[in-house]
DNA sequence: CTTAACAGTATATTTTTGGATACTATATAT
DNA sequence: ATATATAGTATCCAAAAATATACTGTTAAG
């Protein structure tokens, strides 16, 4: 394992985590399957089409996730992670882990603030 | 290992690590221990003093970098990982393996883009 | 007397990200 | 005839992140 700054590759995977929905999207992929745009929109109260939308294609863009359109109507079109999208699973569960430990980790330093 | 919405803790550790400079920050410190404001600075070129401080203050306040001030003149301060930052480093280091797999899959992709 | 090193702060501006709202097309159900 | 469901686009606007630039105070070196 090098870090040498101009091979440290921490930003490429950063940079498919990141924002505030990608993550939620790839978790609830990983979890519940193929799914189509609708289901996925009510399953994330908050988010807009707009946003789902370009999560979802800059995330198809990554090979993370594959978007299959069936010429129906009305449209159908469904979500689902690649093989090569699961390999996010485990740092995806690693950072999981740590985000528990992280929250306790602050209840304990309030705690010693005041007494 | 349970991903239920509202016991997600991905963002948590997310937070701490997102932003152009926090992962660059974080492996330098890593890698070669203690170091002043300057050469943080000097070892990562367009990097703004305000952005440093910036990012630096943030880990602070998380507990992942500790700062010790020398009351000299001119100033002395040190910057360190914590022995709680150093926990993030599977999860950088799972990122950083991960990178490098994804450079590779996007150069194998553009090979079969133009034959 | 001027300059540089140190570790910042202050202010303003640009860039990126995210959100609100309205609109499209087609088919089915009422 | 009207409403609903589908999967989006197209605009415009607000908020957040990042950058540029100038400034602070002290000491030592030239």
């Amino acid at each position: 394992m090098k870090y040498e700054p101009n091979a440290c590759r921490v930003e490429d995977a950063l940079s498919i985590l990141v924002g505030k929905w990608k993550p939620i999207i790839l978790l609830h992929l990983l979890n519940h399957g193929t799914q189509r745009f609708n289901e996925l929109k009510r399953s994330m109260p908050g988010i807009t089409q707009k946003m789902l939308t370009k999560q979802l294609r800059e995330l198809e863009a990554e090979d993370i996730v594959e978007r299959v359109v069936y010429p129906e109507v009305p449209p159908k079109v469904e979500y689902s992670m690649t093989e090569y999208g699961k390999s996010l699973q485990p740092i995806l569960e690693a950072m999981h882990e740590w985000g528990v430990k992280h929250t306790l980790h602050k209840q304990e330093k309030l705690k010693k603030q005041h007494g």
